[in-house]
DNA sequence: AGTGGCTCCTGAGCGC
DNA sequence: TGCGCTCAGGAGCCAC
């Protein structure tokens, strides 16, 4: 599923080919997902793009005439780029055509969203006003950190999950920066000591870096613009690893609920 | 205000 | 071989 690490690569990709591009249409089989609704789209025929960017796990791309088209891919969402319409890509949902290049939004689940809004109107549109920080913020330091999480309620999991306090990180993320930090996803935050929250504060940079380096994780949904897989999988210690040894101790990965997500652990190495 | 649970959706994987 | 069940999950929504 895409966290920070896809979104970002995916937006990093799409900067390089779409920008200067003009939009020319855009085809859908799921009106649904698209905000407020596909005939707004005509404000921005023949516009060019100016730029893309990402924000928590949204990719936003901005008109020249202050208009923002904005993508959230939720749990199944690719973003490819093809030179002719469709290029056999399996569950594309929706088309955008530019001058020389089609975005295909392919989503199995169909759970993607789209919204377009004028500039002023987009955050608040998108749910993008609602997003806590981003991690890399040069602001995101220990003490921001501990500020924000310190005293919140529930387990460590939950909260870690939660886009309005820290934006980008999912479910892969949250499991590995826990077992790098050494703690146990089910733990109250209220109960992690100093140490344990630095802890928690690096291994949440390290995941993160980790996945951004390695362009992204690749299970069976996430693919970048040009249809490759990243490979950060190959680097996990506990996501996608239930049942198997860990790397570190060698006992059995654990596999349970916390926040109402699959969560896999150590055992041993997470206290 | 905060929280827990449901919902959207489709395919993979499994047991029988 | 094939059917039916469960699971996967980001985020919005609702009831409490």
């Amino acid at each position: 599923m895409p966290e920070l690490p896809e979104v970002q690569t995916i937006t990093d990709d799409l900067n390089k080919v779409l920008t200067g591009k003009k939009f020319l249409s855009i085809e859908t089989e799921v009106p649904d997902s698209i905000y407020p609704s596909m005939d707004f789209f005509k404000y921005i025929k023949g516009k060019k793009i100016l730029s893309i960017k990402r924000r928590g796990k949204y990719i936003s791309i901005f008109f020249e005439n202050d208009f923002v088209l904005t993508i959230h891919l939720r749990m199944s969402g690719r973003l490819l780029i093809s030179r002719d319409s469709y290029g056999g890509i399996n569950y594309v949902r929706t088309v955008f055509k530019f001058d020389g290049i089609y975005l295909n939004f392919a989503d199995m689940r169909k759970f993607g969203r789209i919204w377009l809004s004028r500039s002023e109107d987009y955050e608040n549109d998108t749910g993008i006003s609602g997003l806590g920080i981003e991690p890399f913020d040069e602001k995101f330091n220990f003490e921001y950190f501990t500020g924000i999480i310190g005293q919140k309620k529930g387990s460590v999991k939950k909260n870690l999950l939660d886009q309005s306090l820290i934006a980008g990180i999912g479910n892969i993320y949250a499991d590995e920066a826990l077992f790098y930090s050494g703690i146990l996803p089910s733990r109250e935050i209220k109960s992690l000591k100093k140490n344990e929250l630095l802890s928690l504060y690096n291994g949440i940079l390290k995941s993160l870096n980790q996945g951004l380096r390695n362009r992204g994780t690749s299970f069976s949904d996430f693919h970048d613009t040009r249809g490759k897989k990243g490979t950060n999988q190959e680097t996990l210690f506990v996501y996608g690893r239930a049942g198997k040894k860990c790397l570190n101790c060698e006992s059995q990965i654990i596999k349970t609920k916390v926040a109402g997500r699959g969560t896999a652990f150590c055992q041993i190495c997470q206290k």
